[in-house]
DNA sequence: TTGCATCCCATGAATTCCCATATATACAGA
DNA sequence: TCTGTATATATGGGAATTCATGGGATGCAA
C-alpha cells in the first residue's frame, strides 16, 4: 500500500481560489502519481460528486486508477456502474499541484461547500478532504460524541472486532 | 511481537518544541522501522486524536500498520470506521527522529495537552505516551489508588485471569 | 478588450538542519 | 578495583531551507 495520509490543517482560500496543499499531503501526492519525479508537479484528483457530502475528496493518481479499475469491472451498462461513473468521473477534475505546491479550487466548486476564505484539509488515509471550516468542526464533534461514553475512552477499542490480520508495512 | 516500550521519564520542551526521546524508546522505534538500518533515523506516528485523552499517542511504524490494516478491514463507510479513521488518521501524524535523538511536536498539539516546558514519556508496551507532566502524574496516582485496597497489595493478582500462555519471546 | 486563469516573483514565518556543549555511561588497561 | 578515555545522551543556539501566502504580469478566450 502507498503511502497514507495523515494529518489535518487549516488553509488560506485567496480570490483567486487558491490554497496551499499541507506540505505532508505533497509527499504522499507525489509518491502516489507515477509521473512525477523531482522537480516536477504532481497531479491529483479531486471528486466533488455525492449528494450530501460535505467535502471535496482528493485522490493521488494511484488511488483514482484504483477506483477506475474497479469501476471498469462493474458489468457494463448497470445502474450502479453509471452512478459510479457519474460520482467518479463525471463529479470530478484533475488539478496539477502548482510552484508555490497550491490548487486552485473553481468558483462553482467553492460555492457548493461554502467555502470562502478558509478550507481545512483532513487526511483519510488513502484519500484527503477538503472542507468548509466549519462544516468539518462539526463533523468533528460528531466523530468524538462516541467518547463521552465513559466505556469508550480508548479508540482501540473501535479495532477490537476488526480481524486480526498480520500487519503489513507496505512497500 | 515486536520490542515493547518499557519505563518512563521527563524531558525538556524548547521553545521550537523540540524533546528528546527516551534513548530506550529510540531503540524499540527503530526496531519498527522497517525502512530504518543503521545510520538513518526511525519514523514513528503520533496520535493526539480522541476527546479526553490526555495524551498522545506514540507508535512504531509497524505498530500503525496493524492499525491501518485493522481500518481497512472495517466496512467502508460504517461509522466505527470513521471515527477511527478520524481519530487514528485525521489526528494523527508522521514525524521523524532527528540527528539528535529528538522529536518535534508543533505548537497546536502543545497547547492542546497543556504542554510547555516540560514532558512526561511513559512506556505502554506497542506504544508510549507523552504527557504534561502533572497531568500524568495525576494518572500515576489514579492507577495506585488501587492499592490503597489492603486486599490488593500484590499487582499478579490483577493477571490472575489472564490465560496461562507460554512466554513468547518475540524476535 | 475585458474577464478569467495561469505563471512568476516576493516575503515573513515556521521548520529543519547542523554544530556545540555538558553530563552520564561504558570500556579498557593498569 | 580503580581510573582515564571513548561513547552516548540530553539540551541549547544559529544558519539555511521550506512553507504558506500575497501581489502583479502575462496569455488566452469570449
Amino acid at each position: 500500500m502507498a503511502q497514507r495520509f495523515r494529518g489535518k490543517s487549516t488553509h488560506k482560500v485567496d480570490a483567486k481560489g487558491r490554497v496551499s496543499i499541507p506540505a505532508a499531503f505533497r509527499r504522499v501526492l507525489e509518491a502516489g502519481d507515477p509521473e512525477w519525479t523531482t522537480g516536477l508537479f504532481p497531479t491529483l484528483i479531486l471528486v466533488y460528486g455525492g449528494k450530501g457530502r460535505k467535502f471535496i475528496e482528493g485522490y493521488t493518481v494511484e488511488a483514482m486508477a484504483d477506483v477506475d479499475a474497479r469501476i471498469e469491472n462493474m458489468p457494463l451498462g448497470s445502474i450502479d456502474r453509471r452512478r459510479a461513473e457519474h460520482t467518479f468521473l463525471t463529479e470530478s477534475f484533475q488539478v496539477q499541484v502548482d510552484l508555490t505546491g497550491r490548487l486552485v479550487l473553481p468558483q462553482n466548486i467553492r460555492d457548493k461547500f461554502g467555502i470562502s476564505d478558509e478550507a481545512v484539509f483532513a487526511a483519510a488515509g488513502t484519500t484527503f478532504q477538503i472542507w468548509q471550516p466549519e462544516a468539518h468542526q462539526e463533523h468533528s464533534e460528531k466523530m468524538d460524541e462516541w467518547y463521552d461514553d465513559a466505556e469508550n475512552v480508548d479508540p482501540l477499542v473501535l479495532l477490537g472486532a476488526a480481524a486480526p490480520v498480520t500487519a503489513s508495512t507496505g512497500d
